[in-house]
Order: C-alpha cells, then structure tokens, then sequence
DNA sequence: TCGCAATCTGACCCGCCAGTCATTTCTCCC
DNA sequence: GGGAGAAATGACTGGCGGGTCAGATTGCGA
C-alpha cells in the first residue's frame, strides 16, 4: 500500500495524485485506504515521507559506521557515492524529496512545518556525529557543524538533480556522470576546496565580509 | 497581475492557488486575467518563473561586472551575500523556487521539463563565464564547469533553505546567521575546502573512488 | 454448518474551481 | 454627444476527486 503511493506520488507529485490512483494500483478498494489511513491523503503523505527520512537517516548510520577508522575525507567520499547509488536505484524516493518534502518546510501551515522539520532532523542529527568527529580529531575545519550539514545536503541535492536531469533526455552539451565520478567531484571541492594552491593565502580563517553594492 | 499572481503562488503553491485568488488580489475580474493569459493557471505560472529566473541571471551579470578585477575568492563571496540579500528581500521568489520551480524539471511532462531546463540554463550559462574565467587564470582548480555550478546553486539553496527554516521560528537549538555570516561560511568551504591543514594531503588531483559496501 | 466480527468495497454525494461568454463599462475619435 | 471597438467582468457550468457508509465478503471459533 505503501509502496502503491510511493510510486504514484513520485510520478504524479501530491496534488495530482488521486486517492483512487493509489487505490488501484495497491489493488485494494478505496474504502481500505481510509481503514489503514483515517487522515487520507495527507495522512500516507506523511507516512510515506517519514519513511523516506528514516531510509535516509539509516544509510547514514550505516555507512558511517562502516567506515569507522577511515579518514574522514574518505569517510565522507564513501558516504556520498553511497547516497547516489541509493537514489540512483531509488528514483521515486529521489522525486518524491524533490517534488514533495522539501516544499512542506514552507507550506505555512505549522503542523506540516514542524513534522517537516522533525524528518529533516533524523538525517541532519546523524550526519553532525561524524561531522563533529572530524571536527574534534582536529580532520575538518572547525566551522559551525549545522552549515556543514546544510551545505552537505544541498551539494548532494545540487549534484543528484543533475544526475536526475541528465537522464531526462534534454542536457543536450553536458557529458554524463557517474555516481562514483560525482561524489570524487563532490568530495574533492569540499574537502580541498576550489582554490588552487596558487591562489590560497590563509585557510584556516573566517575573513570578514563587506559586500554591500 | 504578474505581481499579485507571484504573491499568491509563494503563499499557496501552484497547487492550492486559484485563478479567483489572483485576480481578486491583483484587483481584477477573473476573466481579464484569461485576456492577458489565455493559456490560464499553467501560462501565468511559467511568466512568473520565466520573471524569477530573468532576475537571478541578471543579478548574476551584474555582481560579477560590478567585481570585475577582484580575486576569484572575492568575487564569489560578494555574489553569494548579493544572493542571500536578494532572496531575503524577496521571499516569494525564494518560495517559489522551492515550491514550484524545481518540480517542474520532474514533471514527466516533457513540454515543461524543457521550459524548466531552459530556465535553469539562463542561469547556470551566466555563472560558467566566472567559472571558466578563474579555472583559466589558474584562481580555481579545474574541474567540470557544470559540476561546480550545480553545486553552488545547491549550496546556495542548502543555506537558503537553512535561513528561511530559522525564521519559521522552529529551528529550536540552532543559532541564527545573517546573510554575511552564511556566505563567508559557504565561500570558505568551497574556496579553501573543510580540511585542516594537518588533514591535507595532496590537493590538486581528483583521487579515485572504490565505494561498494 | 452456522454466526458474528472484522475487514473490504465502490457507488454516491458534495464542494470546489478552471475556464466560458453574454453583458457591461471604458476609451477615443469624429 | 454619440457610436464603435476594445477591455473588463463575474455568474454560471461541467467535471473531477476527496471522503462516506451501507452493504458484501472473509475468517474464525464453536
């Protein structure tokens, strides 16, 4: 049943998916739904990105466990190849976080906000263990560990999205990727940084900012 | 009209918005709406992103002429705050962007996904010339020109994402960063990267990946 | 085999809204 | 002022889909 909304949410997106679609597709009549789900459609909404999250937060643990010991900047390579090999084979999941999940964090109504922000925290509160590990062991720079977590988050989304539209036809000029050549791109730019060593006066410091135009 | 229809749609969403809710903020009939834009709903959607997009591409062109001269470093810091103030600024577009923007590339539709990727394009061409600009006078490693822009589009929106969460009042632990902070930070990690100097082997090479758990 | 409860079912109801179009209001030139 | 064309209007309609519920089906224990 689950799985049935999982799919048609992920082609269809929340607002054009019909309950009867799900319905018919899990093989069960409409009335069943509302047995299993008395909120309706928001209610398997709810269920199936809270289960997004938790697949998520797992992969997390998992793949930082595994890697106990490694380099951090090793760890975090491994890590990243693994979210992309997960969303490769797990296109919907992928869709369903673009098309759905992100835009409940600013839907207004501050229930969903807050379940938003709840799910969001399962993966940020996994990802700050390692991030603060490295931290600690004197690995990562020592910048706030939640912008980490937020910029970690967006490079992957900013990356998969690629790999997501490259594979939408269109893309027209750009070579293809792979998930491993990604996460060596991914990894290389956060963890060395885009500077050449030419270019690069004092890491290690915030420098100020004056940017008004 | 197109004003009226951006307010609405940042509010609600493409989905929850009616055609009666514009026109009656933009204080006209609802049938001179269907003068103006005869395709209805989807039509006056795509003007507003069309709008968004022609923006944030100008805003490109114009921080990075205006820093014409400057470090690679510089120039990217100033265009990211010129970026976090905009969006402050105008908070619908940010809405937009994450509400609707980024699933009309998903749609499945293919009409739209070229609309969306033509879109995307406007920007993503204005930032390849900065790009392309510090690779070659040797400021920026070289590496794939789409990649970099993805993932500063991505972080861009990661940290986005974070400093609209934190007015959403939530945000509960997390302490909050003004748009200087929050680039600083971001320029940091992707100019002089997250390792420590003591972490730092031999940046300048994309190391292979063997990542199969 | 029967009876009862738990589960399933889908026809139906009802509110909502995109899009239409006959009518009214404006505008501008003679 | 008058008239013709352009622009604006909003009551109306058709259909669509979320949610309900009375009845059908199943499963199980006696």
């Amino acid at each position: 049943m689950l799985a049935a909304a999982r799919q048609v949410l992920a082609e269809k997106g929340f607002a054009d998916t019909t309950i009867e679609e799900i319905t018919h597709r899990a093989e069960f009549g409409k009335g069943t739904l509302y047995n299993y789900f008395p909120g309706g459609k928001e209610e398997i909404l709810l269920a199936v990105v809270s289960d997004l999250y938790d697949g998520l937060s797992g992969l997390v643990e998992r793949s930082f466990a595994a890697d106990a010991g490694l380099p951090a900047r090793d760890q975090f390579r491994h890590f990243m190849a693994r979210v992309f090999a997960y969303f490769t084979e797990r296109r919907e999941l992928f869709l369903i976080l673009m098309k759905e999940a992100h835009r409940m964090g600013f839907s207004g109504d501050g229930e969903r906000v807050r379940f938003y922000l709840a799910q969001r925290e399962k993966v940020a509160a996994a990802l700050l263990v390692p991030i603060r590990a490295a931290i600690e062991s004197g690995q990562m720079r020592p910048l706030p560990p939640d912008a980490i977590v937020h910029m970690l988050l967006g490079n992957i989304q900013g990356l998969q999205m690629q790999l997501a539209l490259q594979s939408t036809g269109s893309a027209c000029d750009a070579r293809t990727w792979s998930s491993e050549e990604a996460s060596s791109i991914v990894t290389t730019i956060l963890f060395d940084g885009l500077l050449t060593d030419l270019a690069r006066h004092e890491p290690g410091s915030i420098p100020g900012v004056d940017t008004h135009v």
